[in-house]
DNA sequence: GGGGAGAGATGCCGC
DNA sequence: GCGGCATTTCTCCCC
């Protein structure tokens, strides 16, 4: 036991990535405050200090720490899992009442996820294909830079007025309208304009967000994020795997 | 090597706790469509069919998939852990090129975690100290229903005027005064009055947001979540842990 | 289940 | 570093 301690106090050190089966209770205290009884989770340690408590069931972690130091502490026949991130004054505290597994090891990945369907992705596709915005709508530029976000895309029809495209990969909401209203308003205020159009580009909108759309003169265009992998579900579905 | 597969397999299917050290790589096609070359990542699959990938860096898993069933598939010596939820149309495929280790536990923890210092406390720290929004604040309401929105906090001054309050925990930005100005208009709109002030119950703001405020007749004032477990802090200060 | 909004949000990019 | 904003956001609450 003293001998496997050893080893994970080391771990710590070197920055191995450890996983720790434990049944535990949990107290922080940083940018809120939370204490979490005794029951079984899962820690993860990362080589970057990062620190993910898990409970055995639910998709986030239940406490976390960013950047941390890690230090185990045996006291009194009590182990302690101690994680702190002084500079943002946050402090993590495990009282390990079991540990029922532990693994360590060094893991190696460079690699970094390529994402599609994203809606950057939307905002390319209707720069390629304009006439999914409307049979006049010439695109200007995308990503414009306003003090007061980013315009997905600018451009204008075919009387050559500003229309403001913005885009949501999914669910068109209140905030989304909001959104769009702050860029056509300040576009009229900085261009000195009064006519700016303003079109949601997005599958599926809420319903008060479609009133609230309407009462301001905005339009929805229903576009939908470019997926190229529906092969991929095709290929599932002939395998027959469901 | 085999039997080891199968007690994966096994516990697979009655839902262990299980986690994976692989090298592998991993193609997601669902709300959007990701791939991952190889590299080393650490698996961790709970009982309720939560799937998550974690790399040795960073805080976030890779990928992931929620309420999902896994098959383990030994396929001419290839090893696949496939993963898939029908009803999202979601299917992860993990190619694993080496098992570098494994864990099978069945965890129990049935408690909730217990958090202070939300946005909702210090709505509650406005109701019990007025004073803190302005000297005639008198609440009336907390958690408004609106078909725009729940205000945090409705009351009005000692001339009858309405204040909406609306509080966030850190940092004022512009969707924030934005969601306020939705309910100030809002109830405009529905009481038919023409006065109805705003106020961002906040510790600090974006100066952008600062000049939005401003331009719309809202007021700032500093207000900052309350905490209990000061004295956590404190206690470590005085430990001498840093 | 949809709608709205908070979160100890996180992460990314741009200035 | 701050600012603005997307996220395979996730989660909770209410209607």
């Amino acid at each position: 036991m003293e001998e496997e301690l050893l080893k994970i106090k080391e771990a710590l050190n070197k920055s191995y990535s450890i996983v720790l089966g434990t049944n535990c209770e949990i107290t922080y205290s940083g940018r809120a405050e939370s204490f979490l009884p005794k029951g079984d989770r899962i820690i993860l340690i990362k080589q970057d200090g990062t620190l993910l408590v898990h409970q055995p069931t639910g998709n986030n972690p239940i406490n976390y720490m960013k950047e941390a130091e890690h230090s185990l502490i045996l006291d009194n026949n009590e182990l302690c899992l101690q994680s702190k991130n002084i500079k943002n004054k946050e402090f993590l505290d495990i009282k390990i009442h079991k540990l029922h597994f532990h693994t360590i090891h060094s893991l190696e990945d460079a690699e970094k996820i390529q994402i599609q369907g994203t809606e950057k992705d939307m905002a390319d596709l209707i720069i390629k294909q304009p006439e999914l915005i409307s049979k006049d709508f010439k695109p200007v530029s995308q990503e414009e830079q306003t003090k007061y976000g980013f315009i997905d895309v600018l451009g204008h029809d075919k009387d050559n007025n500003l229309i403001v495209v913005e885009c949501k990969r999914y669910n068109g909401d209140l905030a989304a309208v909001t959104q769009l209203r702050r860029y056509v308003e300040k576009l009229q205020e900085s261009k000195g304009v009064n006519v700016v159009k303003g079109i949601l580009a997005c599958p599926k909108m809420s319903s008060n967000a479609k009133k609230m759309l309407k009462d301001w003169g905005f339009k929805h265009v229903s576009v939908s994020p470019p997926k190229y992998l529906e092969r991929y579900d095709n290929k599932q579905k002939k395998l027959g795997e469901y």
